[in-house]
DNA sequence: GATGAATGAGGCTTCATTCAT
DNA sequence: AATGAATGAAGCCTCATTCAT
């Protein structure tokens, strides 16, 4: 009997698991999902569900591991291309374009619930520091970059404005799960951010 | 053990069973708090719990109405007094004494996940609306007054403002939510927000 | 102190609540029926309800018990009058005017719940079992004695046709209960079994 | 204790649960029957009864239905036979042999209760009337055909003999799970009712 | 590897009945 | 007598996870 399946086939498969279950979790959110809906939005067994992830929290992980890689990849990208570091700072809470107008990631409520829901256990909160850990360090560095190439004040200290931005994006993530489209003014209130940042920054007004 | 005997009591019964609702929401979190779990905290039998609210959500809702409530009278109470505005402000987002080291409601995580976890459910959505709304009108109002009197700038919109500050609120209490108390540097971050505000509503830094 | 209450007041209570046990039992049914269902109908407090019947049960065989002395009373009456066999029969089964278009007993479908639910209960089983017997034995008597007085043929027992009489109107109130109003065809059934039991007793078409 | 195998199997344990149920419904009744009675008397967990039924209702009516497609199966024989209208009535009646001394339907009692106690649920009632009609036309069909084939007289509506006669089964049905075994007199209620049928129908004594 | 039946812990809620006041 | 708070047994149902085939 030759292997059924190809290691390719494999990976496909989890990834296809992966996708389903991202519009799953999308859709009813991290605790209201069941490994039922998991199932049958990707068309897998039960028992192959598990095969791949043993559990929910390890299926949700993958997704948030997979979210990470993409940004860093993109973050990757951009530091080649060597823009200002403003620039690259707009790009990384923006995306590609660096404008304050993107759509939010669907997936983030539930990603806030998976950290919220999970903040008594050590393993997931250990997780979620990690995880701010990494964001924290990705855009202190570029703002103490920019402190150290001139291009930004030092008026104020990198790190704490590197924490302000994660909690204000935190927070519009926040509201975006909670209220409708329409009231969270996603754009204007980036807006109104960007122009503190630039003032916290030393940065002019004509980026 | 016993029936208690008449109207204060059950009041004074309602509330115990409010505190220890509360503590047992702080420790486990929304999602994770069974009934039982607040049964026992409050040496109710399950029916004793049922007689005064008659699910999980009812009891949550009665912890968040009684929140609402403080408040306002907090804010009526400084409505009266009539210092600045920017006085006021800074006493509705951390408290009577205006000072941003307040400790933060340690309520306030369970609060966001009951929003979050519930952002499906309309009832839930609806009512979480509702609160947002009344927050944002409570500040919106301050803030208008004050550009209005001429003591705040009107170079943005006032309720962009009150929402920014809202979402900022927001975000420090999921980060603090889910990180180590050390990590969050509340104090640091929000003397950093207020220079935030002071920019956004020209206000001088003398305050 | 004199007695808050008299005698008189005390059976008009017991008297209230029944009337309004009877609503309540022919809106839900028997099982379906709460005591806090009965408690909120009669204005009764939950202990002031158990003072009077000791459970659901108990209240229940009174309401049967009232119904029976209110035939009983009727047949009495009726008896004294003095018509025919037959027309005392068709009072009986159709109520004073011995019309088979009377309304059915609203209270009907809950006492065949009563006592279906109940026959695995030793105690309802026998009370239901004497009710029945009772019941039997009245239809029997008139038939018997119509016989014994030549006004019917005596081709049938007696106790058979009182036993299927029995079992036609407990039919009907099945149907009734279960069937809605337009579809039981009360008047056209009962007019059917009227014309066997004419032939079955040898009565002549003309009453 | 472990999974069966493959899809004939499946249908066996569903079978088996059934059969269980059945006997748990003739001992109890349907509202007093547990879906843990029933779990235990099929020797399933709690989860797995629920992977076959998803609640008591559903159960019960799979019974239900399970009894419904037998007696087609019946009345199918029958008719192919082709015997006398009155003979096919007679064996729809007591099954078979069409004589009046058969065993009634264990369950039926039960069957009575599902449908009394669920008066008031609309789901039921319409399942409720949706049979009653069933069993109607079967009947109505026999005895209309009987009436235009000259062998029943004409001189009462067909419908209504069909609704008596159901009326009477149901009647008797009722007598049967109230009463004592013995004190129901089943047969001889029978042939006297027989003999209404007769009468009705028009039909000679020399069945 | 895949399947999906089976498990059983765990949560929610209702309601008859008791009993101190 | 009347009140109604308190009790707790009893039911229902869901769902993550296991495991024989």
């Amino acid at each position: 009997m030759s292997p059924r399946v190809s290691k390719e086939h494999l990976k496909q498969r989890r990834a296809d698991i992966m996708e389903a279950a991202t519009k799953v979790f999308i859709e009813h959110g991290y605790e209201h999902t069941t490994m039922k809906h998991i199932m049958e939005a990707a068309g897998v067994s039960r028992g192959g569900l598990y095969q791949y992830f043993s559990n929910k929290e390890d299926l949700f992980e993958a997704l948030l591991e997979e979210g990470l890689s993409e940004e860093a990849i993109t973050t990757g990208v951009s530091l080649e291309k060597g823009g200002s570091h403003w620039t690259l700072l707009m790009q990384l809470m923006f995306g590609e374009d660096g404008n304050p107008d993107t759509e939010m990631d669907p997936l983030a409520p539930s990603k806030l619930e998976f950290f919220i829901t999970g903040r008594n256990d050590m393993r997931r909160r250990a997780y979620g520091e990690k995880r701010y850990e990494k964001g924290l360090q990705i855009y202190n560095e570029i703002i103490k970059a920019g402190q150290e190439s001139g291009e930004f004040s030092d008026h104020y200290d990198s790190e704490l404005i590197a924490r302000s931005l994660i909690t204000f994006v935190d927070g519009l993530a926040l509201d975006h799960a909670i209220l409708p489209e329409e009231k969270v003014k996603l754009k204007e209130q980036s807006a109104l951010f960007v122009d503190y940042l630039k003032m916290a920054l030393g940065v002019s007004s004509s980026s």
